[in-house]
Parts: C-alpha cells; structure tokens; sequence
DNA sequence: GTTCCCATGGCAATCGTTTACATGGGAGAG
DNA sequence: CTCTCCCATGTAAACGATTGCCATGGGAAC
C-alpha cells in the first residue's frame, strides 16, 4: 500500500477527500474537524467552527459513514426483509418504514425473500456482515423447522452485537411487534354490515390453511354471536384467494342460504363474488351487499366500486419505524396494534333505513 | 477508549468476533485468517486453511463488511432512488434490480424521493456518504434548475470517487442506461390493431406537459404513417392521466369521428373509456375495440378486461443490475433497450378476419 | 553438504473516523 | 501577582479488516 501524501490531490477510487484534508485546509488537526463536522458536544470555538465548516464546504467534503460506523458501532443502517418487494402491500410497509427512519437518517436496505428460507437466512447473515443496527421482518415467519432453528440462532448473535429485531407479523423470534388485527378487523367490518340492518350475513372465506382465513373467519363469528345475527355453518364458504375463488363460493352460498350481505375474506374474491351476483341477475349492492377486506388498488375500479376495509400497511411500516427507533436508542418500547378503517364505496346498502 | 484484551469474551454492543478471534484460536495471524476468509489469491495451505476455517465456524464468525469496505474501498452496496417503492411500477424495478445484484452479494439501499429535488439531492448526498458502490436512478430526472446543477456536482463528486451511476428513464445525468421504448411500445401496438383489421384508430392521449404523453403520440403516428390508415388531428383527444380523463376525451372523440379502435396512452384512460363507451350503448369490442398501455394491476378487472402492452418493469430492473455490475467491475457496458409485449385479452377484436 | 528458491506465514501500515486523555493558555479569584 | 480552573485544541489509540513486503524454512538441484 502506497503511502499518501497527506495533502495531495485525491486519487481515483478513493474518497475524494477526508477529514484530513479538511483539517489541513481549515488549519486545526483531525480530531477538531471531526467535532465540528460530527456535532460532538466536545466544546470547539466559534472561529474554529466556521474555519473548519468553510474548508469541508469548499471541498465539498463528505464523511464517510463506514468509517464513522466501524467505531460508534452504530452503522445507521436498518435492513427490511419481505416477500416480494413488487407486491404493493410490501411496498406500503416499506415507504412508511423508510419515511420514518429516514427522518432519523437512517437508511433502508431492501431484501426480497421470496419466502424462500434459505434466502431468508442469507439476507439476515449479510445484514448482519453490513452491521446494520435492526432488522425489521415484514411478513410472518417460514414454517421450515430448520430455518426456525437457524435463524434463532442469528437472531441470538445479532443481538448480541446490540441489533435490534421487529417484527410487523406473527413471527416465531420475539422483539417489539407492531401487529395488524386481522380478527377485529372482519368483525368491525361486519359490525358495519349490521349497523345498517343486515341480520343475514354470509362469509366467504379463503383457503383453510392459510393462518389469516382462519383468523378473519375467527372475527367473523365473533360479530356473529355479538350482534346476534343468523349463524351457523351454512352462512360461509370456502375458496381460493382469487376473483374466481370468490365467485364459486358465492354460488355456493346462493344455493344455500338467502343472504342480505356478504363479506369476503379479501377484495379480490369480493370482487369475484360481485360479478357472479351481477351475471346471475342479482343487483349489487340493491338486492346484496358485499363487502371486502383489504382494499387493494383493484376495488375501486371493480364491477363495483368496493366497500371494504383499508388495511394500514403505511402505518404499519411507520410504527415499526418507530418502534426500531426507540429500541435503538435503548428504550424497551411496547408492542403496537393497528386496525384498519373502512373504505365506503358503493358496494354496501342499508336495509330499512335511508342509509 | 478501554484497550481491550485478545480473547477476551466479546462486549456487549461490539461485534461478537473480529478475525482477531478467529486467528488467536486457529493459532495463525491475523493476516493468514483474513487470507482464508476473504478467498486471497495469497497461497495458504490446506491445513491452514481448515484450521481458520474451523475456528471461524465454531466462533460463527460473521466478517465486517464495513472494515472490509474501508481498506478495499467498495462497500458492496448500491443505493436506488424511486419516486414512490409503494407503486408496483417501481417495485418491480426494484425486485428486477436486488435480483440481480443479490446474486453478486450486493446489498441495496432503497429510497423514496416523493418527486422531492431536495429530497431526492439529499439521497444522494446520503448514499455517497454510506460509500455505496452504484446509484440507480429509477425515475426521470425532475425539472427543478438549481436540482439539476446540484445533482450534476454531486454526480461528479460520486464519481471522482470510482462511484457508478446507472439511468433507467430519460435523466439529465450521463451514464449506462436502460430504457423502455415507449414510442416504440405505442407504434407496436397501433400496428397490433392495424395487423387486426383496423384502419381508423383514434388516439387518446394524455396531458401535453408530461414527457411521455408526447413521446407515445409519436409512436402512434409512426404507426399511422406505416401502417397508412386514417390520419389527422380529429383523431386524437387528451385527457388527464386517470380514468375520467380518459372518458372525457373518448366523448370527444366520439363526436369527431367514427373509429373503430382506440389506443389509449395509458390503462386508466383505457379503462374510462371502455366505461364510457358502455354506458353509451356501444360494445367493446365489437362496436369499438379499446386497447391501453402500461399493463397495471386493475387492467385484468376493469369492465372489460384490458387489451394492452406489458412494460417489462422487472426486465428494466434487472438490466440495470447487469449494467452497474459491469461498470462496477470496471467495464463500459453499452445502454439497453428493452420493448415491451402484448397482453392480450378481450378488448380487441378482428375486423374483417376470423381473429 | 551447500546453495538457492519458492511456498507459506507474519509484521505492520493503512482505510477515515471518533474519542479518551494530555496540554496549554487565559480569565477570574484571592 | 499568583494560583486555580476550565475551555479549546492536539496527540494518539482504537474500530476490524486487507495487503505490501519481508522472514522463514524445507526441499530440490548441484
């Protein structure tokens, strides 16, 4: 390794110019010019505060930050793992997580895990290796029993290292948590039905071994017995997570019982369930209301404009934001919940009321 | 700063293991671990090698990539800057683009200028700081006078230091880019309507102020021209970019004269006007075919699902990741252009043809 | 048996910061 | 006019890795 002319023109590849150079400009040694420029609170003068901030401004000096991280050990850094980052409802997650640590400046760096464990495993290893100083798990744990094994494990090192772990979804590691309620959310959402006169209300429900069919259904029966509304195994069916799953279940539904309204499990088979209705004759939401769960970017252009219920995905990256914050700043912060707000489109019809 | 015993157990808030560690219990120097964990062409013996090898494991040494990056001066990171992570338009660049770089152990940064120029300006500054390796610029560059001579010094700043920027979208920077033909994807798909028949094509474009708008009217006139159907201004309407816009100005055209297909310039203003036309009377697709551009989520769902062309966002990505590699490695890889495909669904019908 | 070479490994400088500790000097108190 | 004390600054040791250069030593060649 050449020495350097301390001084001398900045060579290619490297940093245009460091502290020294910025030091040697303003006339003071190394260690002023890192008070001032790091904001220390290691008094300086006021003179040698502007002779200094005036040589780092004419060389348009920029600190290095890994430099800075190799001894604070704080890299101001945060990695966020999702499944699909093209998937609108990471994206959302995503753009409140960095909106709020950025105002910390803090900077995000991305993984897609495409639930793959192995992959999984490799990103939580590489943020750790960049000394990022929390990593935020956006979508619940992988089932894989050997992946549960090693990435407890990591998860161990990491923070003993002083990493901080959240979780946005049930998670099998434990760390601050900020959860959406699946469960009141279905049932806030049939309390809306009720609200405007529904008694007869069906539900169609995703897959059953999908956690959050289970869950949404569990909220469902909950408004059920409260509202004391018109039970029974009857009033729901079961399908696939898509436009035509919805759809099948709604014919279902149809041949058994005589329903005012219908909740779907999410918007897209809410949206299925609508455009059977309409081919079948049965005017939405006159003759049936239906209603969904998500409100994804589809439910307002539907064959009608979808009732539904947002579900705080922004928020939900926001809080973690904050929640990382806190616990890195050695706080124990407390566990959030959100729920979601309902979306009124055209979907939804009261019964006996002017609604 | 407490000098701190070899071997000693590691501190809390400090990295578990350094190579030191490593090196003391494999009984080499710290020179011979570093040898062996960072894959050196310097020769190490086979028997040395196992013994580093087994004491990193048995420590579950994680290398600091921070320290590594100081000494090497690539940070193996790169920084990408979206308008907005949450629209799927900019996810899918962004999964295409951490693909790809993953696959070389790069890590990414994301951020979101909110068409902000002191944001976004900030990023950069931000990413320069954090020493990442690239800078992809997934958005056009924004208007602002004094953003753009800013950015241009930073730019230049960036790269004295080795730094690589990457373009996906027109963009005052210079530096490898990857673009997406959008004059070339409208003509496409006029000579995709031609192709079936149709000769009066109407346009309906959106506002004369945004790039794009003009550059898909020349598209299709390219196509007007080549293909020699029914040409004139009466054949092109504008609108704002949403689906109102879009019926409005396929009223207009309606008055103007008698198509019998529309292209619209993007999916939203497809989808307003298919409603239009509906709420008219007339039949899509076989009174007036409708076809759009862009190929959004919602094009599959609206009233008639929607004829248009894929814009190979992920492709885009992916491409990007390829070009910064390359220039990261120390190439001049040359630009790329991508075109988009049709997506054909029940919009579009034949004239004359079977089809 | 001597010389030489090359494979292997160690020493120490270095990347760009932060920060504990040392130091010098001026102001205020006595 | 001294003696403190504190403010402002500097010196130098880290942080955890990489790597140029040198040292060592065993085997091959003579």
């Amino acid at each position: 390794m050449v020495p350097k002319q301390p001084g001398s023109p900045p060579a290619e590849g490297k940093a245009p110019y460091s502290l020294r150079h910025v030091a040697q400009l303003a006339g003071v040694s190394v260690a002023t010019a890192s008070r001032v420029m790091s904001g220390s609170s290691h008094p300086v003068s006021e003179r040698t505060r502007e002779l200094v901030l005036a040589a780092a401004d004419s060389l348009s000096f920029v600190p290095n930050r890994l430099a800075r991280a190799l001894v604070t050990a704080r890299s101001h850094t945060v990695g966020v793992i999702v499944h699909d980052i093209s998937d609108p409802y990471f994206g959302d997650i995503v753009k409140g997580l960095e909106d709020r640590i950025h105002a910390e400046d803090y900077q995000l760096f991305v993984a897609n895990s495409d639930r793959d464990p192995e992959k999984e495993l490799n990103y939580v290893r590489a943020f750790d290796a960049h000394q990022v100083d929390a990593i935020v798990f956006a979508a619940s744990s992988l089932t894989d029993p050997d992946y549960a094994n090693t990435l407890r494990k990591l998860a161990a090192s990491f923070r003993a290292r002083g990493g901080v772990i959240v979780l946005l979804s049930d998670h099998l590691l434990e760390g601050p948590r900020v959860l959406f309620d699946n469960r009141r959310a279905a049932a806030d959402m049939v309390g809306y039905l009720a609200n405007r006169g529904h008694r007869r209300i069906g539900y169609i429900g995703g897959p059953p071994d999908i956690e959050v069919s289970h869950v949404r259904l569990a909220g469902f029966n909950d408004a059920v017995a409260k509202f004391g509304l018109s039970a029974g195994p009857e009033y729901t069916a079961n399908g696939r997570f898509t436009a035509k799953g919805g759809g099948d279940a709604m014919a279902e539904l149809l041949e058994r019982v005589d329903v005012t309204a219908v909740l779907a499990a999410n918007d897209l088979m809410a949206i299925g369930a609508t455009r059977r209705l309409l081919s079948a004759g049965i005017a939405v939401p006159d003759d049936i209301s239906v209603a969904g769960l998500d409100n994804i970017a589809i439910a307002e252009y539907g064959p009608v404009p979808l009732t539904t219920m947002q579900i705080p995905t922004y928020e939900l990256g926001q809080q973690g934001g904050a929640l990382l914050l806190a616990a890195v700043g050695g706080g124990d912060p407390a566990d959030a919940r959100l729920t979601g707000s309902i979306i009124e489109r055209e979907s939804v019809a009261g019964i006996g009321t002017s609604a």
